[in-house]
DNA sequence: CATAAATGATAGCTTTACTATCTTTTTAAA
DNA sequence: TTTAAAAAGATAGTAAAGCTATCATTTATG
């Protein structure tokens, strides 16, 4: 039997819901391979229909404009991650070995899911680090919010958070921490990556030196 | 007398120097009062220009493109802002004093420097908290690298790391936390104003409690 | 089998991003 | 003070991006 996984998306996001056919599946994945291989910003939806094999008028009738596409892969990416998350701290009842874990989830290099088919996580988690970002520094971030559209990032940094809260109670900053745990993953990453100096970790680009760093980071902080 | 204060700059950045003369320095002051106002993406060659009083190619001689623009006025600011803690922390013996000072200039409200006439810190400020990570997030960031585009940025994390390895030398992640230090100093006011729940100063929306959470996260973390 | 829904094909329009050319003004050296 | 070269202004034009509209054709669904 193979399993199936399936993230509930935000009904806004699309005009189309690109999970209901074959073309608008396509869209999703062939815009995870283009945005990963030449950046959002030299990413066009003509070129999407091309690869695609549609029309530029094919790809608009599920999304609205570029960056709303943005948001869905980058909010689907932050739906599965919690998904992992939660299966992967769950039984565990210590909460500081939970947060351990969630580090580790959040920094570590990402496989592609199987079950989810027109998805490949590796190349989407690559996105995240270098455009996630921008799916919410834009000067329409606060009419984007009135719609939910990140709900799914914060759901997961609350979701962070609240482990950090039971791990020490009368820690001030649990919210904070945790959307420095998140955008620090993937920042120091993309550090490592690109601009080593701003890093500890030039030699060796090695991801598991990012998490000891950002659990020496929290674990610091939250004195447990 | 009126003191002034020259920022050096990359001269890869630009086509004809934006100092040398008046319409130089109106592209500087008309770009950041326009990115300020209506964000980067919505930010064109041909509004600037309209509102300098001069035409598209105008701006072209003195800019390749737009995001070349950015990489200057951000750069700038961390130019500018590498002199203030310098200047501040200047005769201050102890490293912990002096982090304090930095992380209190790194996260507090920036004021208009009056020593420098046509650049507005203030906006500048706020356009680096929500613009400035899109100067490097690019696909052509290690070709803008090479270029030393982002030197200043390096350099203002770096002297950061250096006082963190002063209060401690034997902390293994000082150029990560300084690098954190300065995102997060920029993101938790971005969160803070547009995504509160991200944080836990959603109620005050009061800066220096980015201020006293940045010296928690670092002062526990270096335990000094 | 009918009919509604989705897709394909094509066209067109506005804006952005950029280059070229020629004229006029400003600046700076002879 | 003249003179040439550098900068700015004016204008035009091109390719691509971003988007909308229309109509024919294919594909689901009741």
């Amino acid at each position: 039997m193979k399993l199936q996984l399936h993230i509930e998306m935000n009904e806004a996001l699309y005009l189309r819901n690109p999970e209901s056919s074959e073309l608008g599946k396509n869209i999703i994945k062939h815009s995870i391979e283009l945005i990963y291989q030449h950046g959002f910003e030299s990413f066009t939806f003509k070129k999407l229909a091309e690869s695609i094999g549609t029309t530029e008028a094919g790809v608009y009738r599920y999304f609205e404009n570029k960056h709303r596409l943005l948001i869905y892969i980058v909010t689907w990416y932050w739906g599965w991650l919690e998904f992992q998350i939660r299966f992967q701290t769950n039984n565990l009842k210590d909460p500081a070995v939970r947060l351990r874990k969630v580090i580790k989830l959040l920094a570590s290099t990402v496989e592609d899911d199987e079950r989810t088919s027109y998805v490949n996580e590796a190349l989407l988690h690559q996105i995240v680090i270098s455009e996630g970002s921008k799916a919410y520094l834009t000067n329409h971030v606060e009419e984007d919010n009135k719609h939910q559209f990140f709900k799914p990032y914060k759901d997961l940094c609350s979701l962070v958070g609240d482990i950090i809260a039971e791990c020490n109670p009368k820690y001030k900053y649990p919210k904070s921490l945790a959307s420095t745990i998140l955008e620090m993953a993937h920042f120091q990453n993309f550090f490592m990556h690109h601009l080593p100096s701003l890093t500890d970790f030039a030699k060796s680009k090695d991801e598991t030196k990012i998490v000891a760093f950002l659990n020496d980071l929290v674990f610091s902080s939250i004195k447990y």
